[in-house]
DNA sequence: CGAGATACCTTGCATGTCTATATATTTAGA
DNA sequence: TCTAAATATATAGACATGCAAGGTATCTCG
């Protein structure tokens, strides 16, 4: 088994880090540990993946994004936390219709054996 | 609701192919329609998106290509008939193993909030 | 200093879906 | 016989997005 990536998890990348976000917010390489951590191992996501959607999702209002700038941390790089706006948690919502329906139908036609 | 196409579509398309192919040899139109009735009106699909992937799966081994040519039908254009190779009924049960885990993943994660 | 860990960023590419259009064949109709 | 409609296949061009691979910057520790 190679895992989840390319185009299967095209399409869904966003509504999972909308996902992983609502626990709370984050910087980039914890959302991605979150992934990979809450994949259980089949999540095949690289950061020249992820970045890139972040910005997307900070570009259409999804998210928000700010330079973590306190005093207490002074280790390693600066970092910069995404949390949910209210908008991303109205996508987060539809999202999960969106994929009821998707699992209904694909599932209904590859005649899941469930 | 818009239905199932684009981005949230890619890399399925092969299994559903596949599995409608299973009930029987079709040519284009007939997967087409298959695939919209078994859809329930959610799957979003053109010729535009059909043809060239039933040129890949059939570049790739996954499907046979015959003109029909019976003298029976004389009605409207030549179609081309394809049906399932043993590669592709391989590559079927292969995606239907690979679907499961993909909504198991998946669906954990969107799920697992609250 | 240099190595290593952490974190962010970027470029260029591959690929599959979509839009839109084109072509060919047959039947029906005026 | 000319035209329109229905059927069926075909393809060019655009585009989005995940990916590979590399780079930069900051801090700690020996």
């Amino acid at each position: 088994m190679q895992g989840i990536s390319g185009d299967t998890l095209r399409g869904h990348l966003e509504s999972l880090v909308l996902s992983v976000l609502e626990r709370g917010p984050a910087h980039g390489l914890e959302v991605l540990r979150r992934l990979e951590e809450a994949g259980c191992g089949s999540l095949k996501l690289k950061e020249g993946t992820l970045y890139p959607a972040l910005y997307r999702m900070e570009e259409s209002g999804l998210l928000k994004a700010e330079w973590e700038d306190s005093p207490e941390r002074k280790r390693g790089p600066r970092r910069r936390i995404y949390r949910l706006t209210p908008k991303g948690k109205r996508q987060l919502a539809a999202g999960r219709v969106k994929w009821q329906e998707f699992v209904e139908v694909i599932g209904g036609i590859l005649g899941a054996a469930t």
